[in-house]
DNA sequence: CTGAAAGCGCTTACAG
DNA sequence: CTGAAAGCGCTTACAG
């Protein structure tokens, strides 16, 4: 509640001098400085916000836009939260988070009313309208995840198109000829969610190349038993799959290792099992699972470097697309395919 | 980057006028307020957030105190996160995340600099020292977490002490007489973990009052292995459980299950499981367990329902305590305790 | 029904 | 080394 005019009259200095003593920006002599800074903490003084914003100084605030769906599988959405409410924090900023529905309007409204320096944008869809505001705004905005249009927008994602080919050629050095792609709900894909499609098609196409042939299911419930009757059409195809491919969640890879126990194939003497995007988390699996994770430490970080580096004017508005690469994690759940 | 004074112009008014054709807080002739409004709307105009505050308008934004530590495991965060903010969107507000480690310092900050109109503590110790700074901030401040002293602040919180009855109650009317109750990480406790140790001693505390034998073990790891070493343990007493609660994570519970049957041990003929503090999420488990969740988004909206209230002045300061009761979900894990 | 002007709490160019 | 004052973009009491 205090005001800088009441540190000013407790230290009996005018108020420039309390402002010039806390922001640094001029010298003041010592003993001055002291009785400010005495009289600020006695007086429990904080900077109004609003009069600072007012002034066009940055607000050390970011926006991180993550636009809630039906469909969000919020689960692993705090790795991401987290790994950008760190980074962000070493560099003074807080995260404002915008989980509206109506993605572009929240945008625009932070943009433009001076309340966040920068924005970040979170699941970003091939085709997201978030971008298209991206252009307009008048504070950077990067996006985690590549749109299909990238110019005048900074882009961070992981290389889902190496993760997918990673994926592959791991499989047919082993001997895999036959894979399964187990792919996380329909509508996800549908939706244009971006880092799925991309991972999906990469294998899809590093396959072609390789000769390996792959079916592709989508996961049709988080079940045991919905995991069980998809894999049961799978596994009745002629010749079966020798090696699985799971673009889904834990629980899901549980599931399906679970699976195939209950059929009495071992992991990996009867088939292979590698996790795609998941958290680094399937070490902890009854079977551990070998994976190529998301990392979102690495890619949300380097998206707040970016960020950061753009609101302080280092860094243009060109655009800019970085691919992080993801890493192998081996946990001995991919092994020779059997001979037939 | 328009302002008011633009808008003004082109619709050929005083910015008073624009001011209140935004708010409605005095009737305008409707063709003039149409001109602002085309004109506001021409100009991509939105207030400054700054200007507002500075004049002690509500920012409609709301922190959530949440600390990172280096214990922290974050992977059920985003149920909170989002549950607060999906309730806070309802009342149009914002949520602002305060993720730092020195969790006063960020609460007096925002308190004192007008940026927020309330705040939300979450992951509330007994000791909490954000919970002495609410009772001096000049927002109100709701506490999702029940500290040892409750006075002035108000708090909200699932009823972790009925979970533990519920879950004790449960296996004695099933005639199970010896219980192991698989704790959370050891420094969970140690630090003070609310609900952790509430729930833990209301097992306990009705456990004796039962005439039930409860063994207590903290998670020592999340892996296959360090799981199976604390069972090999339990299960070597003499005589052994026939229930398990297990008050840790979904993976833990995986490996616990695993155990289990690698032991020969069937759930729940001849050992039944019931998961504590879970997030209905069980019931994709490749065995399903019964379980007694967080309902983050019960608890939480609860919250954001007070902190709104106490924010639009309908609610004074006085202290509250909510306590919100979970439910016991069925998935036929609990059993009959097999005959000696 | 509308406008001119004070003032919110800061920062900073200007003056000394 | 320090201070008096303009001005950021709004809201609202006052005036008409």
């Amino acid at each position: 509640m205090a005001g800088i005019k009441d540190v000013a009259e407790r230290a009996g200095v005018a108020i420039s001098t309390v402002s010039y003593v806390m922001s640094g920006k001029r010298s003041v002599r010592p003993e001055t400085k002291l009785r400010v800074l005495r009289a600020a903490r006695e007086l429990g003084y904080f900077p109004n916000a609003g009069a600072r914003m007012l002034r066009g100084e940055r607000t050390n605030i970011v926006a991180l836009s993550s636009p809630m769906h039906e469909y969000t599988d919020y689960t692993n959405y705090s790795a991401f939260f987290f790994a950008v409410a760190q980074r962000a924090r070493r560099y003074g900023y807080d995260v404002l988070l915008l989980m509206g529905e109506d993605e572009t309007e929240d945008l625009m409204r932070m943009a433009d009313s001076g309340l966040v320096d920068g924005v970040l944008l979170l699941d970003v869809t091939l085709d997201d309208p978030r971008v298209a505001c991206a252009r307009l705004c008048r504070v950077p905005v990067v996006s985690i995840g590549i749109p299909r249009e990238t110019d005048g927008v900074l882009c961070v994602d992981l290389d889902f198109e190496l993760m997918g080919r990673w994926a592959v050629d791991r499989a047919v050095r082993l001997g895999h000829r036959r894979a399964l792609l187990v792919g996380d709900q329909g509508d996800a894909y549908d939706n244009g969610s971006n880092y799925l499609i991309r991972t999906r098609d990469s294998v899809f196409a590093r396959a072609a190349e390789c000769g390996m042939a792959v079916e592709f299911i989508p996961s049709v419930g988080r079940t045991m038993d919905a995991v069980s009757a998809s894999m049961e059409r799978a596994f009745a195809l002629d010749p079966a799959p020798t090696v699985i491919f799971g673009q889904c969640s834990l629980g899901q890879l549980n599931n399906i290792v679970g699976y195939c126990y209950s059929r009495g194939m071992g992991v990996p003497e009867d088939v292979s099992i590698l996790a795609l995007g998941t958290f680094g988390n399937a070490a902890t699996m009854v079977r551990p699972l070998d994976e190529i994770p998301m990392l979102p430490f690495s890619s949300c970080g380097r998206a707040v470097d970016l960020l950061v580096e753009a609101i302080e004017g280092r860094r243009g508005d060109e655009g800019v697309v970085e691919l992080i690469p993801s890493k192998y994690l081996r946990r001995g759940s991919m092994g020779a395919a059997p001979s037939a």
